[in-house]
DNA sequence: GTGAAAGCGCTAACAA
DNA sequence: TTGTTAGCGCTTTCAC
């Protein structure tokens, strides 16, 4: 009996004999034998690896991001391989061309940097296929997925004009080197104007997502001569540290300031007051992100798809409504 | 210029004149040359990847961990493959067989089968080292670290009798398959008894960490012929299942039930009230991990170690104390 | 259906 | 210092 057999008996392909397989099979379970994936991939030239790569997994959003297309790839036979950026383009690229010198077949990538310059001053000899989650590099790699950002945050926006007659409203934004970022900093503008809400450029604030910034860019809008009577956060660590800024100056919300955020998580209804924000699933945007790379992987798809998914608009109490949640 | 050469040149190891090196680094950054990891793996017996199994990436705590731990990987020159089992110990040995397939130098693992008949039912031809960490697996592995679990919930149950004088005390436990499940609700006996509070065995509840359970238990307590006056909760997201369950039945926390918890996290002090809790480091304890097997890998250290990081308490307002965060 | 042999990319031992 | 060679574990022609 050959290596080839056993090979062939282990991995499927190629004919054996019902009984000669068996009877591999059943050495192999008893010697313990694993294939090593070294010298299989060395061989297939494929590694059945996916590379996913995040600012920071810390982060729930990612987190589950990470599980979502995790699943997805792991039902494929493909494992999947976690780098985190830290949210800094030199780690990005540190990463890629970690991934590539793996062997990843294909890169799922939250971009840190929008502007694409990190993805594209990485230079490797195998180009492994990359799709874009999240933050989106645009015309590059063979797909997206992300977030209606702009949409998401006309939603609160409006929310807050049409229905409780807000005419001030601040908006603390994330880094704008992400299309998170500028997307949502697009949809406040552009809702601004739509509802020819006051436009002061003293009332936008940028952020870069942490509870920290949050804090901060609160109390300048707090500072301001002619304060907002109503916030936008970009996303959740960001209106918690605001929260913690309006009450311990003792400014009540909503009464005194409304707010509301972009992201929404399980804790949100039971903050005090209950957070108005937008939900997402986590890890659909992963699952969609790892079927896009499956599709290319598997099916040779060629066309490039962008994927957004809609926003819904969850409303609690910390926007004026008299809502849920007590 | 031979193959043996640039090899040299681009590992640094041998001797190489420093001309011919320059000049292989040289050709090799125009071609975008990335030595394959698969080859040297091959050849090396070694992969510089180490293995990272959790049961819920989806989890704050176990991303930071996972967070704390590449972070110390990646500046000893290893890159960590992840791992998540759903909590499910056929996932667990289908995950450390993948990675020991995948060649990784080592685990780093948080068992979900407490009793490690998971990890011992997998026997592979190559057998990397264990850290577990959170959950342990005595007697197994090179090495573990984890929390105080039986201090810290000591130091909430001690905090209720002493200071708030309670002597009835709800206790809503995790899974007794991991020993963050078990050392916690033996925190929990072991301060009843010492303390001589009530011990009626209705008010020991089993959960699975989650939301869903944490409400379901906390209904089970509040429908008690006694309700308990107090509730200790072994984590955040059950703590957090209750406190909705609470404040749907109109029982008022905590002048009617008092609760407190295991996990903190950044939301506990905005939540209503604020969430009186232990703190724990998430990073930390990934950080350690890390170290731990470093030093199997590096140093060759062949005795054991196991850290139990400590538990500090933050009191806020939910366990009755008139304390900060409102 | 099965076996022999070549080769994926790399490094270490040895020879020059 | 440099080159030659063998072999890590696997799969896949190509004979048989």
């Amino acid at each position: 009996m050959s290596l080839a057999t056993a090979s062939r008996s282990i991995s499927g392909r190629g004919s054996v004999a019902p009984g000669t397989r068996e009877r591999v099979l059943a050495t192999a379970a008893r010697l313990d034998f694993q294939p090593s994936a070294f010298g299989r991939s060395l061989r297939l030239r494929a590694s059945g690896l996916v590379g996913f790569v995040v600012p920071d997994v810390g982060s729930t959003f990612y987190a589950n991001a990470l599980k979502g297309a995790q699943h997805r790839l792991e039902a494929a036979g493909y494992e999947v391989a976690l780098m985190d950026t830290d949210e800094r383009p030199e780690r990005e690229v540190a990463a890629l061309r970690a991934l590539a010198a793996r062997g990843v077949d294909g890169i799922i990538l939250c971009a840190t940097d929008g502007s694409g310059s990190a993805v594209r001053s990485v230079r490797t000899r195998r180009r492994p296929p990359i799709v874009f989650f999240d933050n989106v590099v645009p015309g590059l790699g063979v797909g997206s997925v992300a977030l209606a950002n702009e949409t998401g945050i006309r939603l609160l926006v409006e929310h807050l004009a049409n229905v409780h007659g807000q005419r001030r409203v601040g908006y603390v934004g994330g880094l704008e080197t992400e299309t998170s970022g500028t997307e949502r900093l697009a949809g406040y503008r552009l809702a601004v104007a739509a509802g020819s809400l006051e436009t002061d450029e003293a009332l936008v604030r940028a952020g870069d997502w942490s509870l920290e910034a949050g804090a901060r860019e609160t109390e300048a809008l707090l500072d301001l001569a002619v304060r907002p009577t109503s916030i936008v956060y970009a996303d959740a660590q960001m209106a918690l540290g605001g929260l913690s800024i309006l009450r311990g100056r003792g400014v009540r919300v909503p009464d005194d300031v409304a707010i509301v955020s972009f992201d929404d998580w399980d804790a949100g209804q039971f903050l005090d007051p209950p957070l108005t924000a937008l939900a997402r699933r986590d890890r659909q945007i992963g699952d969609l992100a790892a079927s896009l790379m499956l599709r290319v992987l598997e099916q040779d798809e060629s066309d490039r798809l962008d994927v957004r998914l809609p926003m819904e608009l969850v409303v609690r109490r910390s926007c004026g409504c008299g809502g849920s949640g007590g």
